[in-house]
RNA sequence: GGAGGGGUGGGUGAGUGGUUAAAGCCACCAGACUGUAAAUCUGGCGUCCGGAAGGGCUUCGUAGGUUCGAAUCCUACCCCCUCCA
């Protein structure tokens, strides 16, 4: 098989960091074999985010070229913790947890990636029969050295943090997996470029071909600074409701339209080339482009139908300040009780609806200006000033609270 | 095994007997502005009661103790780090 430039830049090079080595690779791919293609993932973090996309991206397509996806269930490495993040504890999951957290995973894997050309395979298989002279046999592989130029352990080493010797284990299971299924390609964030090139190595140790390592792009979280995580909180969950995925493109900074497009959408290069060279220039301006970008990312993990309505819903709600079509609902009885003259305070019922951590925050939203009453019959609006008791409002029994500009709860008497 | 240093609010980090619900910074929440972008400005940021003024309660690794009063002093315990062996 053989592949013309375009094509292989678009394996390449669109939304991918570094291949190491992409040399070989291009020679493997051009072998025409079906590849096996790794990539693990922790059972202990089942939460999928646009920042996993960008790889399970790659993987589809590189599956629509005709290659195999061997999926791993690390349910071993689980109970290590990857030590690429900054937790270092982590509690020990249950049989059960690991197996719900696995089914929650591959749902959402399945979004993105081809399930007819994937293979799931748990580390289980394996370590479940290693014994410690197996262990001891893996270790005996590397050196502390090594290990410490590992960016991570350098770095907590030079500031005399703790490193458990369990994390040192992690990148050799890893590498070992590699080793099992025999793979060709492992996939990873360029987080995991040490994990995946002590794979590469060991595989070489056992006289196998080393593995070709696809380290993706780190993309940058909502929050326009640190790159994408749980975590930090600056997450697009692949599980996010439709407005809520809307919602969040929307709010992303300007400077990551680009990189979003380019590596969470087919946009073509040409048109790519072009957006980023008419950013400022057009006529739409950004805010037609993230408005494109956010239509595109929902229609991807709901429908087109559902982006369509979150984006009537954004222009209705946020820019037009009306009101959503789902409000959820709190049942004050005090509404419905007529014999109740003063009803309950507000900020107790802002505080139990939901629209605040706890009654004191309740008072200080009401404090700063931060909560609406609104007569849901009337459309009648009127910022809260004090902490009243709720019949106060004299808005009957029809009422939404509304907090900063995209929160909403509707108080019924039943 | 020995010697020393340290554990403070989501994160950093000040605070060594009362004026400390605990500085500053970051994050976060709200308000103004606006394109739910950025930047900027303002206010807030344990919790409960109160319209408010104000008043309770809980918090500085854990458990006790000294004191009118403790994050700060004492005792024991747990955990982390450094150096030596």
């Amino acid at each position: 098989m053989t592949y013309d430039a375009a094509e292989l830049d678009r394996i390449t090079k669109r939304g991918v960091a570094e291949i190491i080595s992409e040399e070989e690779f291009v020679r493997l791919l051009q072998e025409g074999r079906p590849l096996r293609l790794k990539m693990g993932f922790d059972p202990s973090r089942p939460d999928i985010h646009l920042g996993h996309v960008v790889g399970l991206r790659k993987l589809r397509q590189l599956q629509q070229l005709g290659h195999q996806v061997i999926l791993i269930v690390g349910d071993w490495t689980a109970q290590i913790g990857d030590p690429s993040g900054q937790s270092v504890t982590r509690p020990m999951l249950t049989h059960q947890e690991v197996i719900d957290n696995a089914e929650s995973y591959l749902r959402q894997f399945f979004k993105v990636v081809d399930r007819d050309l994937t293979q799931v395979v748990w580390q289980s298989e394996w370590f479940g029969k290693f014994t410690l002279a197996d262990v001891i046999q893996l270790t005996s592989k590397f050196t502390v050295a090594q290990f410490l130029q590992r960016d991570d352990f350098a770095k907590r080493f030079a500031e005399h943090r703790p490193i458990a010797i369990t994390e040192l284990l992690y990148p050799l299971l890893q590498a070992y997996d590699s080793v099992q299924i025999e793979s060709d390609v492992e996939f990873g964030g360029t987080d995991q470029r040490f994990n995946l090139l002590v794979g590469r190595e060991m595989q070489g140790m056992v006289g196998q071909k080393p593995q070709q390592c696809f380290l993706m792009p780190m993309l940058v979280g909502t929050d326009g600074v640190q790159k994408m995580s749980k975590s930090l909180d600056n997450y697009i969950a692949l599980e996010d409701p439709p407005n809520d995925m809307y919602a969040k493109v929307m709010s992303l900074p300007d400077e990551l339209i680009c990189p979003y497009f380019e590596y969470l959408t087919d946009m073509p290069d040409e048109e790519l080339a072009a957006i980023s060279r008419d950013l400022a220039s057009d006529p739409g301006g950004p805010m037609g482009l993230k408005k494109r970008l956010a239509n595109d990312i929902t229609a991807q993990f709901h429908d087109g139908h559902a982006a369509d309505a979150a984006q009537d819903n954004f222009e209705r709600v946020v820019q037009g300040r009306g009101l959503p079509d789902d409000i959820p609902d709190f049942v004050e009885p005090s509404l419905a009780r007529s014999d109740d003259a003063e009803g309950r305070r507000l900020s107790n019922i802002i505080f139990e609806s939901g629209l605040a951590s706890s009654t004191t925050e309740a008072k200080r939203l009401i404090r700063q200006g931060a909560i609406e009453a609104i007569n849901d019959s009337t459309g009648e609006t009127r910022k809260l000033d004090r902490d009243d008791r709720i019949a106060q409002l004299g808005f009957e029994q029809r009422i939404i609270l509304k907090r900063g500009n995209r929160r909403f709860v509707r108080l019924v008497g039943q």
